[in-house]
DNA sequence: CCTTGCGGACGGACTCGTCAGTCCATATAC
DNA sequence: GTATATGGACTGACGAGTCCGTCCGCAAGG
């Protein structure tokens, strides 16, 4: 009797969540009044209420639930993949495609963080840093497999995690132009070669400073040249 | 007369827009009350609305003043280099260290996108935009040099510019750990690079797959699996 | 050199709409 | 008949934008 009761409740739950996550979206929190979300759900704004103390409280329990998807669409999607490599194409594709079908978890991930910036994190980066470690592993695999370069692990992670997220804004902010598939390609092919020509001459000087220490170093006098232009 | 009456007002506006600009960051857009904005100018608010029209006026200044500051110090930055490859790293180094000492201005960034979403595109992209063409440029040399591999110029500038957006944003809610320094280089190792072992019999197999019409194709099935999780 | 009058800049009290969250009268279930 | 869920009117806070009385700088006139 009590779980039956506690299972409506999550049920209710689930509807209003996904009543409100795109009047959220749609809207933005701040200009998302309860009222409309309640009227949708032909219910009183009291009864709202009931299931979430504060509207904040709503608004986080959808963006919680969104990145929850997320993460089963993605880990579905690699689950069944044995090479490392199609591993990492299966979860930049899915990744890609996910937020290409539920483009209100994006905006949901913008307010969330325009409107709480007290949150210590967004729940994105509470997201990825659970699922990062995994994907750490298959990277040390690949290396230990001399398939990867011999680089620190954190290095890869980060480019590819960092190249992901700002690939996603810009596709939600400027409508992707590209099926998921071509971007996993162009993102892959970069990712996996890199853009000097291998076979080039010219770029061997180049590839060399690769070795030093600091390579690429002509930063400092720049520093130096570019005061007072500082916003605040 | 009339243009030192002209040049006061825009040098009051400067001010305006230079004590609005930390305000707007810290409390966002909605949060924040133009009275306090006028109290820490000393100003009653009615002289604010004599500068800007409304609060979103004000606002949109903040942000585009921000850009246009970033665009000048890229561009210093990059100006004196000539070794192209250089310039590449110069100016990623100047994006990365801009932002880190502006944080303001990623935080306007975001309001913006999270209060203003009928705009047809963000400031930062139309920003982005009118710049892209002059790297793009620069890329094209690069491979007509040989430097860079003969893969399209698009794809180069999309996976550079996405991977500094998601870098910029990833630093501000996170707290970027590294210097800009050792971060460019990072970015630059794999972006110049990519991350495969060149010498590795095994991942021979692998960079075959790049000359492939669709190389790493393994996502229709995937597709069919994951229904059910839309968020809407 | 002082006085008076004028035009434009300024301040901040005020208005008005908007919601988050509450609370109690009512409906429904048992 | 009691207990629990529900609706929606209501309250209180807040803040954008307005509006009018005031102040200041300057010019002409005394």
């Amino acid at each position: 009797m009590i779980s039956k009761n506690t299972d409506l409740k999550a049920r209710r739950r689930e509807e209003i969540l996904n009543m409100a996550t795109p009047i959220f979206a749609e809207r933005g929190y701040q200009r998302t009044d309860l009222q409309v979300v309640a009227d949708r759900l032909k219910v009183g704004k009291g009864t709202l209420y009931r299931y979430f103390p504060t509207k904040r409280a709503l608004f986080l329990a959808a963006v919680r639930r969104g990145m929850h998807c997320l993460t089963a669409y993605v880990d579905g999607a690699v689950k069944d993949l044995s090479d490392p490599l199609e591993q990492i194409a299966g979860g930049i594709r899915a990744y890609l495609e996910f937020f290409q079908t539920n483009p209100s978890l994006v905006e949901l991930i913008i307010q969330e963080r325009a409107e709480f910036n007290d949150r210590s994190r967004p729940t994105y980066f509470e997201h990825r840093d659970a699922n990062m470690g995994r994907w750490k592993d298959l990277i040390r695999r690949m290396i230990a497999a001399k398939q990867v370069r011999d680089i620190p692990v954190e290095r890869v992670s980060e480019v590819i995690g960092n190249l992901l997220y700002g690939t996603m804004f810009t596709n939600y902010f400027l409508g992707a132009t590209k099926s998921h598939d071509m971007q996993t390609e162009d993102i892959l092919d970069i990712v996996l070669h890199g853009i000097l020509n291998p076979e080039s001459g010219g770029s061997e000087a180049v590839t060399k400073r690769k070795s030093t220490k600091r390579p690429i170093s002509s930063g400092r006098k720049i520093k130096e040249k570019m005061r007072g232009l500082s916003l605040e």
